[in-house]
DNA sequence: AGAATAAAAGTGAGCAGACGCTCACTTTTG
DNA sequence: CAAAAGTGAGCGTCTGCTCACTTTTATTCT
């Protein structure tokens, strides 16, 4: 269900209104982190009173798990659907890096709040929902090389969920490059300054690193 | 110099009272964070009133950055000492691999820090220390990419700043894998429960990558 | 050597500002 | 005219940091 972890006020609120409240949220806590996010500033740029906002949620957390389901839903939708596609792996691959260069620029608040939560401590909390995400993409990338492996486009020495991992890796890394400062920062050091907007070499370069760990 | 970002009042007291503060700072700000972490605690902890702190070190900010100082340095010192033996690549990535999962366990506390200081948003501070490392790094490993390519240990066809970039990423990864609590569920995900504890089989696969890639 | 004294180091109660959250009240809805 | 939705001043708490004060160390003088 939508919102779930939203109290029944907000679901009943019109639907600018929820948009504009998180996107409030959104913007607060991917710039400033759960810890120095400002409530009070929030319920301000959203247009409600902070007496609101805490009808529509219980209380910081319960915003914060609400804002983090939605990016981790949007995000998990993309991937899903580029995953039943059913092409072959090395489509799938170009793909989901095209997609993550997409969202870099589209909904790159969504990739920085991902990357401040898995920095948080308190992973127990945001894991119970960003985990069972991440449990059903591990299981997606291994089947995927498994059948790779069968068909011929794979070599057959190595365990497909280690792949899988390191594959994975690659991309969070290339989400936090393109969306939080210090691995912007980082990626120029490696690659050069407007290696940021050079979308297809880094594409090529990326396929080409992988596809020779695989064949 | 030892310390620079720290007060002349620091530098002068007994070497057990710093380590004694070193200590407690690094707990505190790699188990909650920047925002989080308290100063009256460290100061508790480490056996000092908060007075004599802010004798040593001018505000929290400057206190965190010593502490980041700190274990950049201790990190660089043992990738530059890895680096410079000039063994072959695979050699000295082999190496950089067990000297990760080495610190996971001895010295995790620095990792995390790590990840919380790349997920901050006031990156242009940390980015002055710990970015001029990553910039050494970056020419490290190009220019050890490159000689392998030249003596025909890698393939030619791609750029080596690309797949310097490719590789640290996944050493960046390895990191928070085994330092993280968000990134130790996710390992546990792909791999399976005691994938922490195999050090032998993770640096098998993740070599076999790395190879693939580059021949 | 020890007293006198100045400088440096150390202390912690408490100030000041920030912020999550409440609640007595008003407005809107059905 | 209830019931539900909305409001925002301000309460309570938390915490970075200060400052008036004490203790220790270093130096000078008798």
């Amino acid at each position: 269900m939508k919102y779930m972890t939203a109290n029944e006020t907000f679901r009943k609120i019109s639907e600018e209104k929820q948009n504009k409240i998180i996107e409030a949220a959104l913007n607060e806590f991917s710039q400033y982190g759960y810890s120095d996010a400002n409530i009070n500033k929030i319920a301000e740029r959203a247009g409600v009173s902070v007496g609101s906002l805490y009808k529509y949620f219980n209380d910081k957390q319960n915003l914060y798990q609400t804002i983090v389901n939605i990016s981790s839903d949007t995000l998990q939708e993309t991937l899903g659907r580029i995953i039943g596609e059913n092409d072959d792996i090395f489509i799938i691959i170009e793909k989901i890096i095209g997609a993550i260069q997409e969202y870099a620029r589209t909904h790159h608040k969504m990739f920085k709040l991902y990357n401040e939560m898995t920095a948080e401590n308190n992973s127990e909390l945001t894991w119970k929902t960003a985990g069972s995400v991440e449990g059903v993409t591990a299981d997606l990338y291994a089947s995927l090389i498994e059948k790779a492996q069968k068909q011929g486009l794979a070599r057959k020495d190595f365990d497909p969920r280690y792949f899988a991992f390191f594959l994975d890796n690659l991309f969070v890394m290339l989400q936090f490059s393109y969306s939080c400062e210090y691995y912007k920062e980082r990626l120029k050091m490696y690659v050069g300054e407007n290696a940021i907007h050079d979308d297809a070499l880094m594409c090529e370069q990326l396929i080409k690193f992988i596809k020779g760990a695989f064949c």
